[in-house]
RNA sequence: GCAGGGGUGGUCGAGUGGUUAAUGGCACCGGGCUGUAAACCCGGCGGACGACAGUCCUACGUAGGUUCAAAUCCUACCCCCUGCA
């Protein structure tokens, strides 16, 4: 089947599994690196599988914009088309209902967008995502939801988590309608439904409920990392996560710092994603066992030392801090590519790490190590 | 030699009597980034002292001058560019 837990935390929330694909086999916990426009940027699918990434993910708006899921479906998929032979999930196009803000206008049927490319109208609903979800042949299709912005009161927190359960209705039937048909490129897809609620306990609850009834593959947490407090965002995670079916993997979206992912394994996730270790890499700033570092600063200017000291990964094995602070320093674009590398290797070995402490009964003490010599700085 | 144009902060370049320590860009310094409208955005950027408010000093080729007040006006000198010899 789909996925199973292998081991669990005895003390923590935190468990260890496997994620079976028709691409490939995923061990959770995970960090998918974000490829929205059929790309890690920066890096290449070769440095991917180099980092032993199993999975990626692929966006539904910027897709569905650019090529167009149809010159995508006729070029054999994403997969094929962006020559990756591992697994893919696809986001729904949701996240956008939220961070294209004023672009875009949200009906009962579905939401429409002015492109932020021509400004040109276009239009994305529960059946549409799917449908170019199942066009791109994702291995695991997201549902299209509405990503509640925050602040948001409980009546509309209420709202938008009700319109998520109906779009995630629509989302289910339309997505096993389409599975294996002519008009996909996947192989036994999967569809997770997507928790809202905003920072209402009982929301949160409720949604879960009414995901749960409807029935998914996995189930995400969405609606977090949208600008509250992380202190919310913890308990947010630690008190819906357990709730959620034991036997299906739990994804926290968009999240987030090294510390973050811990924080929240601990609290019973098993996948995350986030732009973070590649955005952040474009912009000088690389993750370390030390912390945080923007490589652009001056200090670095003789620094003969890898990236991090401790990251066994082909950038620090071979490239100097002075050496990268030069390139950004010029504005030479391999700057990206070494420190997005780097991010991604330090992101997927701090999981690999996680994990292997989870099946060694030895989390509790793993977590409260590396966090401690990550703010010692 | 003659005619014309010009010399401004690290740099390029505005500014032609007073809200000017002097717009902008670049460079430089620092910060931010959480299901990617992001190789982006924000802040600082003459010096000294001060926690802050602020105070003082030094600055628009050089040296003088006019004026209550000058990067801006006048004189001399130095240098650069263009054209004609």
């Amino acid at each position: 089947h789909f996925f199973n837990v292998e081991h669990k935390d005895p003390v923590t929330q935190a468990r260890a599994g496997r994620i079976r694909t028709a691409h490939g086999e995923i061990e959770t916990p995970v960090f998918m690196p974000v490829g929205t426009a059929g790309t890690v940027k920066a890096v290449t699918q070769e440095m991917l599988e180099r980092l032993d990434a199993r999975i990626i993910l692929g966006n539904t708006y910027h897709l569905f914009l650019r090529p167009g899921h149809e010159t995508v479906f006729e070029l054999g998929g994403l997969r094929k088309f962006i020559s990756w032979n591992r697994a893919i999930l696809t986001d729904s196009g949701g996240f956008q209902v939220f961070s294209l803000g004023e672009l875009r206008k949200i009906r009962e049927e579905g939401v429409e967008f002015r492109s932020h490319l021509d400004g040109s109208k276009r239009f994305l609903s529960p059946e549409v995502s799917m449908r170019v979800q199942s066009a791109l042949g994702a291995d695991i299709v997201m549902c299209f939801d509405e990503c509640t912005p925050y602040p948001a009161t409980r009546e509309q927190a209420r709202d938008s988590l009700e319109l998520t359960t109906r779009w995630s209705r629509r989302s289910r039937s339309e997505f096993d309608l389409l599975k294996d048909t002519p008009q996909s490129t996947a192989v036994s897809p999967a569809l997770f439904g997507i928790n809202q609620g905003s920072v209402y306990e009982d929301l949160r609850s409720r949604s879960l409920e009414q995901l749960v009834e409807i029935g998914f593959e996995g189930y995400a947490i969405g609606g977090l990392s949208v600008g509250e407090e992380k202190r919310r965002m913890y308990d947010i995670t630690e008190f819906i996560a357990p709730q959620m079916p034991a036997d299906k993997p739990r994804y926290l979206m968009g999240v987030g710092t090294p510390e973050d992912l811990i924080e929240c394994v601990a609290r019973g996730v098993d996948m995350f994603d986030c732009v973070m270790p590649t955005r952040n890499a474009r912009n000088g700033q690389v993750f370390t066992s030390r912390g945080k570092m923007n490589v652009r600063n001056a200090k670095f200017v003789r620094d003969e030392r890898p990236l991090d000291e401790e990251c066994e990964c082909a950038v620090c094995r071979r490239y100097s801090r002075a050496y990268v602070r030069h390139l950004y320093n010029c504005g030479e674009m391999l700057a990206s590519t070494l420190c997005s590398y780097h991010n991604l290797a330090f992101y997927l070995d701090t999981m690999r790490r996680v994990r292997q402490a989870i099946v060694l009964g030895e989390f509790a003490q793993f977590r409260a190590c590396y966090l401690d010599r990550m703010r010692a700085g």
